[in-house]
RNA sequence: GCCAAGGUAGCUUAGAGGCGAAGCGGUGGACUGCAGAUCCAUUACACGUGAGUUCAAAUCUCACCCUUGGCUCCA
């Protein structure tokens, strides 16, 4: 049975969707004004993780995920460069799904711009006046937050405490913490509104977005934590006032942050780093194992050693992926009696597994079935106790698990078709050196490959 | 000031009342011509400190120490 922790409760819920068996799951997506960073690959590699889990666990899950393409940061960029607001908000979009690409992030069904529904803002911020949750003034619409006495629920705060370390609120503001739902600016870019020229605040494009696709009630919505305040919390108010319906949301997910040699990632720190050029050091596969050791909502921290760390671990399994294949090659029984002992094993293994992520997507816990299931099998293979068909079915588990968690066990291969030729020859000839006993010119082969990063191991 | 998360072996992380965990790393052994991989053993007094509850506490309670983060830019 699936626990999530929910922010909102601060508790592990049983999870349960609000439609039979289908998942409407939203996330909040990057404002694209620049390179995304490998806090923003944490959050989304997470729920990329999470949407496979519900989907192996036969949930038919629809993944929505916004982009901001206009706001302030954005605007200012652009003019920084002295190119359009737009031009520059779908360049760093298409490099964020490049990056996501890369990552092998791929589960989102929908992304959705915040300019192509500007007309659904608009509609929305017009029931919110409508139903006196907003007021006008010279400046925009505001959403009227002592008209929502629930605001401050997800973030566990009250809002007296906040007002008190406001700095210089807007003074035609009625309330400090009243947030803005429409700008009115008169220079590009803007949008024809009922208040005049302007563009949307930053909160109200997500639940136009939400409403439009999911409705005005849906099952998770995620997010790294430092969204929970405000931008969160200014959701649920707007949805609820306007739709008068409770909860916006069953399950809020918040990802923890991740942190760089235990020091926040900032650009005044200079430490800050792009998806683009953590992937020039590290592969995917192996952020993404990091990604997977630690908890979803704990803090992480990237640096030299906890990367090594992650590219080791996951070598234990590409190796014994490798080893399995080898041994699948090679002469051994199609079946044999120790069968029936691994078989029960395995069944051990993947119930544990399911349970570990069953429970709030505990990746660690779920890695560390899987790497005492491999001791196991190294043991068996050690010993000459295992068949081809066990060995089929190990394998098959251990891809198969790989794929829930996003990660190619099958290992990697580094070559180009003419290198790995050339190599097959090289290898062929060192063998027959060593097997006329030639070991020093055989080490010598084996050590000038490895100059070359190219690892030979004998059998 | 307010709020939150956390302190578990050399390192990175799970666990959350009762069999001392997983990975990485170190050491020794088996296997190898050697190396590597693998296995075995070992390294590890493992649970921030001090009290309390309990037959039993890393886990619950209280106090304290320390770390990190958030408090309307933020995944």
């Amino acid at each position: 049975m699936l626990k999530i922790y929910n922010t909102m409760s601060r508790k592990k819920e049983k999870f349960q969707p609000i439609q039979g068996n289908r998942i409407k799951l939203f996330v909040c997506g990057p404002t694209v004004y620049d390179d995304s960073h490998i806090g923003h690959a944490r959050t989304y590699i997470s729920f990329d993780i999470i949407a496979r889990y519900l989907e192996y666990k036969g949930y038919s899950v629809f993944y929505l995920q916004n982009i901001t393409d206009i706001e302030d940061k954005i605007i200012n960029r652009a003019s920084e460069l002295d190119v359009f607001p737009i031009d520059l908000a779908r360049y760093f979009e298409r490099r964020y799904l490049e990056d996501m690409q890369a990552l092998g992030v791929d589960r989102v069904n929908l992304y959705a711009r915040a300019t192509e529904h500007i007309s659904e803002i608009i509609v929305q911020i017009e029931t919110l006046m409508d139903k006196g949750f907003a007021y006008e003034t010279e400046t925009g619409v505001y959403f009227n937050e002592s008209k929502f006495p629930e605001f401050g629920n997800l973030s566990h705060r009250n809002v007296e405490d906040l007002n008190i370390h406001r700095v210089s609120p807007d003074s035609k503001k009625r309330n400090p913490g009243d947030f803005a739902l429409w700008k009115k600016k008169d220079v590009e870019p803007y949008w024809d509104s009922p208040w005049g020229k302007g563009r949307p605040g930053w909160h109200i494009e997500d639940t136009a977005i939400t409403e439009e696709y999911l409705g005005q009630q849906y099952d998770i919505h995620g997010g790294g934590l430092d969204l929970i305040f405000p931008h969160h919390e200014a959701e649920i108010a707007q949805m609820e006032s306007a739709s008068g319906k409770s909860p916006l949301v069953r399950y809020w997910m918040h990802t923890g942050f991740l942190n760089v040699s235990g020091e926040k990632m900032s650009k005044s720190l200079g430490n800050f780093i792009t998806i683009r050029d953590m992937l020039k050091n590290h592969d995917p596969e192996t952020f993404r194992f990091f990604v997977l050791s630690t908890h979803y909502r704990s803090p992480i921290d990237f640096s030299k050693t906890t990367l090594e760390q992650a590219k080791n671990s996951i070598e234990r399994i590409y190796k014994v992926i490798k080893t399995i294949d080898d041994a699948i090659e090679s002469d051994i029984p199609e079946t044999i009696n120790n069968d029936n002992e691994l078989n029960d094993k395995l069944t051990e293994t993947k119930n544990q597994f399911i349970e570990a992520m069953d429970n709030d997507f505990n990746t660690p816990e779920a890695l560390s079935i899987i790497f005492n299931y491999i001791r196991d099998v190294n043991r068996e293979l050690d010993i000459d106790n295992i068949s081809k068909s066990m060995l089929k079915t190990i394998k098959n588990f251990l891809i198969e698990t790989g794929s829930i968690l996003g990660v190619d066990f099958s290992g990697k291969v580094y070559t180009d078709d003419k290198s790995e030729d050339l190599l097959d020859v090289i290898v062929e000839v060192r063998n027959k050196l060593r097997e006329k006993k030639d070991w020093e010119l055989s080490d010598l082969i084996r050590s000038k490959l490895k100059e070359l990063d190219i690892i030979l191991e004998d059998k």
